[in-house]
DNA sequence: AAAGTATGTAACCTGTCGGTAACAAGCAAG
DNA sequence: CTTGCTTGTTACCGACAGGTTACATACTTT
């Protein structure tokens, strides 16, 4: 630990707020735990960052919680396999990360500017991919957004659930082989209403 | 307020659980909440209920949380109308109870012995129907379980985020209109399945 | 070398949490 | 009446939360 370093005294409390979300969930993240984390003073929490909440800005808009990977719906076969593929990878990214889960239990229970922004930028990026689905397909853009609203909503559900419980309705959400049999239920449900 | 009245004050110290857990949710549930809400001394709470877990476990002991509405299959025309009518009481049960959702949302954050039991019970409704469905329409059990997932998932996901937020897909989960939007898309999809 | 500024630490303050001890008042049975 | 049990209140304790003050270093600039 090199001394009168500020760059990496900013790191270190940046890591530490990382690690406290990962294992306890932005609840737990306040300046105490931070401090003793990080092995910084909590007062120089303050003078880097003025607060937990700015802190926690910095955090979100260090690390980009959203689909990174792009979906350009010209390179799939058809609508079908393009919405199979965007649900995929909506599992896949929530299952492997423990701070989005965490992201999006806190969010269930919270409301500040932060949380605000991000939730704009979903309802953006999602409406985007709906309305390319909708056009795409001929189908409502009403139904469009229900059918996805349904699989999304509940693999967030499932997925924060799953932290805290092994089964749901028989389905082991703890291990691939339950979401193998969820992700059977999705291509199933696509086959049935893109006829 | 009658003076020396054990029963009474078990009464307030309840009520107040209940005004708790309806307002700011169970992680709101201490000692001094409940003593300063109901007006009684906490010493009180730590004599007649012993500690805040077994209170909360007789809070959760006193209100049925469950689909007390009964649902025989024989008297539906079909599985399908069945099936609709099933998810249409658990989106009306959800979206009129603060408690129930207070409830749903706590599961997600916590594991002890008083939500394990809310959870097995849980899982024998759940599954008894599912079991009646998939036997009565032919379906795989699996399907018919993952399903049902899609549906219980989101919709307890949207009605607990609901209370932080007003849009989701650009359905408006405040409001009856975005859910009749929601039970249009479930209807159209039991439409397609069972054909 | 001196002055000023950036970096860091230790100690403290206030408030709230869960939990308990000590005591006061009523009631019931001998 | 007095002894004992139930019901209730007040005051207190230690642990920990967020937040600040005061002070000790070091580096930079003139």
């Amino acid at each position: 630990m090199t001394p009168k370093d500020r760059n990496q005294t900013e790191r270190r409390i940046l890591d530490a707020v990382g690690t406290i979300v990962e294992t306890e969930g932005f609840e737990a993240v306040g300046v105490n735990a931070v401090a003793s984390v990080s092995g910084v003073s909590k007062v120089l929490i303050y003078r880097y960052f003025g607060s937990i909440e700015q802190l926690l800005a910095k955090y979100l808009e260090d690390n980009d919680f959203w689909l990174n990977t792009e979906f350009p719906i010209q390179q799939y076969d058809n609508v079908k396999e393009f919405s199979k593929a965007v649900f995929r990878a909506y599992i896949d990214m929530l299952r492997k990360s423990p701070a989005l889960r965490k992201l999006y239990r806190w969010e269930l229970t919270t409301n500040n500017p932060a949380i605000a922004g991000l939730r704009e930028r979903r309802e953006r990026t999602a409406m985007d991919i709906i309305n390319a689905v909708s056009r795409q397909s001929g189908q409502d853009i009403d139904q469009v957004a229900g059918i996805s609203t349904l699989i999304t909503g509940s693999v967030s559900y499932l997925c924060i659930l799953a932290e805290n419980c092994a089964v749901y309705n028989s389905l082991e959400i703890n291990s691939d082989s339950g979401w193998e049999k969820l992700l059977k239920t999705i291509d199933f449900m696509f086959d049935k209403i893109f006829d």
